[in-house]
DNA sequence: ACCTGAACACCGTTCAAGT
DNA sequence: ACCTGAACACCGTTCAAGT
């Protein structure tokens, strides 16, 4: 019973291929399937054995951003109030959403996908961890859920880089300030 | 100096061009430029002739259905305190993009490209006057303007029409209460 | 002045042949 | 088991020839 062992040239194909669309995708916005196979070296049919579609190719490529913005929601609940540490895990959102610009997409198509599945999926399950200690002391809507807040902060993926720079921070304000509780709320 | 008279076969296949993307896009959200030329009866360089790029055709396509919504905008604030008056807009841009999606894309795309022009457009103009009647009233906060509001309904064009249905009442509410202005604002 | 539609460009995707 | 790359499909866009 030896673990089906995948072929070494199998192995270096697919990090290549990763490394290949990193590149390109740094460099301008749309990534062209047979580009990425070319500076990859490998022929199409790979890249499709790899990944069978484009999305399976874009969450990997952006797989360590998004694990480093799931693993920031429990840091910074326990540095800060809940309400802050949302602030600041939205800020943080905004920030990679500006240099990389598809990592917002990828994890809001990330997030649908595993919705439809009955499952909030790793990004999910941070901002849900987020809401809940906010609602628990009050300082957040308790009609508030993820899939909300993941439809309002998608305003990221319309703007460019420059807009983003002098607006991103002002609207997530706004969006704070209606996820906020007032006084008279229930 | 009589004016340069359109041959009458010229506006003939302009209006088929319209009709054809009408009936083309209200049965599936993409549209085929060449499925749209083939429908109308006439040729690709036709459709082009008249319609340069793909939003020239949309802006065409939904032309009265913005046109409904600016005439919307100074109705609504005549009947009603300017906060409610954007709420009301509000609803009534939910209920076109639940039915026709692409209103909603090409609204905001025709908001950015005037935007860049240093006008805001038809709809930005009625979207203004909104924010401006509540503004004065003392029921918007000072700090929004119609850029912000904007992206932040963009979130319509990201949600299909079942999730519609139940969510964007609700988002819209929250975006309403991130607007409002608070007694403690400056 | 306007129209037609063949033709080109571009990109995604498949699959027979190879190792 | 995995790879290659020719080939097909699809759609946008152009332009020479026509009325």
């Amino acid at each position: 019973m030896t673990p089906p062992r995948r072929r070494a040239d199998a192995t270096e194909n697919r990090s290549r291929i990763i490394e290949a669309a990193q590149a390109l995708i740094t460099r301008q916005d749309e990534l062209r399937l047979n580009e990425v196979a070319k500076r990859a070296g490998v022929g199409q049919g790979t890249l499709y054995r790899h990944f069978p579609t484009r999305e399976d190719l874009l969450a990997e490529v952006y797989r360590h951003d998004v694990d480093e913005l799931v693993v920031a929601a429990p840091t910074l609940l326990a540095e800060h109030k809940p309400f802050e540490a949302l602030a600041l895990w939205f800020r943080r959102v905004a920030d990679y959403a500006r240099v990389k610009r598809g990592v917002f997409s990828a994890v809001t198509s990330g997030v649908q996908r595993d919705l439809s599945g009955h499952s909030l999926g790793p990004i999910g399950d941070a901002l849900q961890t987020l809401l809940a200690a906010g609602k628990a002391d009050g300082t957040i809507r308790s009609d508030v859920d993820v899939r909300d807040v993941i439809l309002l902060i998608g305003f990221l993926s319309h703007i460019e880089e420059a807009e983003a720079d002098e607006r991103a921070h002002h609207v997530l304000e706004l969006i704070l300030d209606g996820l906020r509780r007032r006084a008279d709320d229930s």
